[in-house]
DNA sequence: TGACACATACCGACTGGTTGGTATGTTTAA
DNA sequence: TTAAACATACCAACCAGTCGGTATGTGTCA
């Protein structure tokens, strides 16, 4: 591979419109859902026009299928940042990760919701590459939480026969569920107490209770 | 008793449009989402006009209203009629309830997913009727489930303090994250297990494991 | 008994606005 | 010069909602 000239030949040279409309994407998608969002709203919030959106992608289909993937890479550094990440003890890493998770659950829905789960609920029928990007992203994040999960396991062994990946799973079903009831409630408290009841379970499994 | 010709004075006297429109809206909206039902497929999947429709709903968010308050009504003979609901013991009636629910996740996704579920995630910022809606179904079912629950709790205790509403909330969450999970994978199993995960919880909390 | 007034249930053509998408031009950077 | 990155104008299809009308049942009173 030669080292290019430029800074980035697939990066933007213009605006970045591009960007600027999977980050307008997560916003109003979350707050309005996938069908009620239109392309010409999308491209009022991002600050760009029409042609730009079809030049960038071949249909609202697409942007969608662009904005899950993107959603991923923006998920990553739950993984990297935080402090707790450096700790020695996987489960005192897991532990820390779910304390973080719950964390966020403050202010509006809108905000703190998963864009993969509200798209997901609408699309799982009617379009299959949204379907399998939503997928894509959730399998992701269950498959990174769940090595500090099997080296828990590892190291402590748990007191029913679970696998890492399956609590990692049961992990992200408590969370897209926590959002679903928050916002049935318009209050985000409901959402934080099931992932203390989550925490619980975990803690209970790995026999660190009482 | 004598035949009537007349069914009922209050009844639908001609064909009963508005409750073949509601049990249409539950279907399709589970399918399609809200937004992307449009009244005119609505009343094509119920054998009516749109002249029907709006006979009996101010609006498409009437619509939706009135569809989630009759899928709380759907739901009540999810505790009534099962066998177990006959049990003495209240902790069995709970776990007897888990089961059931994790037995009802096969098939397609819009056939066990929850409408009002669906609904809130893309309604709760635009219409407040319908985020109060659904959380007025939801909080109903979360209620129900609470009775037997308080009752467990009462002859037995918790290993840890738990409230009856809070673990019956924490068991909606699961049910809801679950039905996200399924729709994403485009498979129940994932959601059953974390109805798996669910059980296990309960049991520990009440100390009925090992 | 029957006739008239009224209410409810339903019909379907129509409308003004919005939708996703296209066709074609202009600017920008290499 | 060239190609990608935009912008502008436009379109056919579709959308929720309207409206004048029909069919049918119900209450009332002579």
């Amino acid at each position: 591979m030669q080292p290019s000239r430029t800074p980035s030949p697939s990066l933007p040279r213009v605006g970045g419109a591009r960007a600027k409309l999977l980050d307008a994407a997560h916003a109003t998608v979350r707050r309005k859902g996938f069908t009620a969002t239109s392309v010409d709203e999308l491209c009022a919030a991002a600050g760009v026009t029409k042609g730009a959106f079809f030049h960038h992608f071949a249909s609202k289909e697409a942007l969608g299928v662009a904005a899950a993937e993107h959603w991923t890479a923006r998920a990553a550094p739950l993984f990297e940042d935080p402090p707790y990440t450096k700790l020695d003890d996987p489960l005192d890493r897991y532990l820390g990760h779910i304390d973080l998770r719950a964390s966020m659950l403050e202010g509006q829905a809108e905000d703190f919701t998963c864009f993969v789960g509200t798209v997901v609920q609408e699309a799982f029928a009617t379009s299959e590459p949204i379907r399998a990007a939503c997928d894509a992203s959730i399998s992701k994040y269950c498959e990174t939480l769940a090595i500090d999960i099997q080296q828990a396991i590892d190291k402590y062994g748990t007191k029913h026969v679970v696998t890492a990946l399956g609590l990692a799973e049961h992990t992200q079903t408590v969370l897209q569920g926590a959002f679903v009831m928050a916002k049935a409630k318009g209050d985000p408290q409901i959402a934080r107490e099931s992932v203390a009841h989550l925490k619980r379970y975990v803690l209970m499994l790995f026999g660190r209770d009482s």
